[in-house]
DNA sequence: TTGTATGCGTTATCAG
DNA sequence: CTGATAACGCATACAA
């Protein structure tokens, strides 16, 4: 068998509520006997359960983050990494630990429903999700449980907790630069109307060229699934209108890099000819040939001010809701540096 | 309070532990109690509590997933996302959790060791871990606990099970590979004398270059941290060397992309002047100009493994240790396909 | 087939 | 300051 708190006490001469009172360093414990049963724990080698004082504390001490494994190429997959290490920065010292789990879209089987797999359930004190995932409802539901949680991506609706970048800023940021290097005539390729991330960039886009005193030209508008074959096809087209633009802005790195793509085919030089500008800096924009301009996302400090407002409003439950908007970074790179 | 399975149990008029059977489906409960009893659960929209149910079962239902997130560019890192999906592919239908744990290398105190914070305290059921973190004495203590768990990279010592890619064979593979392109001057860029990873590689290359015929020309090595630095100034070196090699093979993509920079300073023609093959595809490797020879592991395959073995021995602790060679596959692009 | 009693390992509430 | 004793919510051997 095992050797649990009233082995300790036995050895120790006290009773079992002392020792659990030494465990959580109560102040009402003299000095001597904490050291003394501290001192035969050491040498018993022994460690709480942790199932059982869950129980007893009724908290795990656990947070859950909500991924969708189905969605191959979402938003923020590539950056999963660092939004974890994010996440795990700022509850770790907390005590908190992390459960990832799996939330197929497809099978929405009442019994395997996370809401009942892990919060009903009590498996996690908090939950971190992204907006894609978290519907409407389930926030109305996790509202009503009263529930800690905490949206990646915005969540403009109710009272529901998120961290967000701010897309629009970084749309007018990409935009902004464009002009500074004197390109006037400026497409923006990829996403989906009504799609939440394209719209806030979008808008950033269309303000800038506003304020800018430039038209918003239809002929140059590239939407569809942001994916490496719609740049590409897209920027063919674009290349051969009678007035195509003289720079890009791309929703992702694939789409600039099927922009690339037909623009070399094509024999137009870039970024004389052609600037490139993209959103999402991954770990190899500055390795394709241009680099390429691009728009950073500390995904790190994404990751880490989401784990903070869960473990925040799981300590304060009185907490208000609050949405916090962070912003992006431009690195600038050949693709939009002009020599000319 | 919440809802507990007393309330059921009053409810439907039984046993608090005959809603219990019913809960686990025990074979000794009548069908229509049992339709009864689910429907109540049902109504009163109950959820067992699942603090209470692992302590009672001694279970946790959970694996635990060791990473030290303070080693930046380790091994595995840039792969973390899809291994994580592939082992939640293998728990997730056997109703296991997955938590992820960091653990500081640095401060290595007593308390907080994982160990003692999830192995001991009874957090998980089973441990997936990697070579770099798991040492031999963390291993033999677990061994001595019983304790189920699995490294990913092979750990060739005592009776430890893992899963590993076959780095040997694909040492092998890039060197056929570049002596089916009648490349005959391949040096092996990257990796530390001494380190796993590098010895098994670079074990195959000699190999196959034995079988060849060709010998192992000390002036082309080329050790360090694998990184992008290394490959440009090694391949600066190497190629201005009397008889220059003619192809090399980089222990990642780093390497290669550093390797590549070196190349067209000096403006040497890859594939053509000089061939380069690497380890490690990344989604980038068939971005890069030109696009690279790579060494592709699946690295979903490889979780999924690690899953399946970690529960398999949760489940069958007589279950003897084993390791598991996974075979990676060679994707050829154009930076070794010669067009002479 | 169902119910009773006890255990799982801790914490929390009281007395003393 | 310390010690009984009752939760915490479910599982299980044994009795009925």
């Amino acid at each position: 068998m095992n050797i649990t708190i009233m082995d300790i006490a036995r050895a120790a001469n006290v009773a079992k509520s002392t020792v659990s009172k030494v465990l959580n360093d109560s102040p009402k414990i003299s000095a001597e006997t904490k050291t003394r049963v501290r001192q035969i724990m050491k040498d018993m080698n022994y460690t709480p359960s942790s199932m059982a004082t869950r129980l007893a504390k009724q908290k795990t001490y656990n947070i859950g983050l909500l991924i969708d494994m189905s969605q191959e190429q979402a938003y923020l997959n590539p950056f999963f990494y660092n939004i974890m290490v994010g996440i795990e920065s700022a509850i770790g010292p907390r005590n908190y630990d992390l459960t990832v789990v799996n939330i197929q879209t497809g099978d929405a089987q009442e019994e395997r429903h996370y809401l009942k797999r892990l919060v009903m359930s009590k498996r996690i004190d908090g939950l971190i999700t992204n907006n894609s995932i978290l519907t409407p409802e389930d926030a109305e539901k996790l509202e009503q449980l009263a529930f800690p949680y905490v949206s990646m991506g915005e969540y403009a609706g109710t009272s529901v907790s998120w961290v967000d970048f701010d897309n629009e800023t970084g749309g007018r940021m990409l935009t902004e630069h464009l002009l500074s290097q004197s390109y006037t005539k400026i497409a923006f390729i990829g996403g989906v109307q009504g799609e939440r991330l394209f719209s806030k960039r979008y808008q950033g886009y269309a303000e800038q060229l506003r304020a800018a005193g430039l038209p918003l030209r239809e002929d140059w508008e590239a939407r569809g699934i942001a994916d490496e074959k719609l740049g590409y096809l897209e920027v063919k087209r674009l290349l051969e209108l009678n007035e195509p633009p003289d720079s890009l802005i791309c929703m992702n790195n694939q789409v600039a890099l099927g922009a690339l793509k037909a623009a070399k085919e094509i024999g137009m030089q870039v970024p004389d000819g052609l600037g490139i500008a993209t959103f999402d800096d991954e770990p190899y924009s500055a390795h394709i040939s241009p680099p390429l301009t691009s728009l950073y996302i500390n995904t790190f400090e994404l990751g880490a001010h989401a784990g903070q407002m869960v473990t925040d409003r799981i300590e304060q439950p009185e907490l208000r809701h609050q949405g916090l908007l962070l912003q992006p970074e431009i690195i600038v790179r050949e693709s939009t540096t002009r020599r000319i």
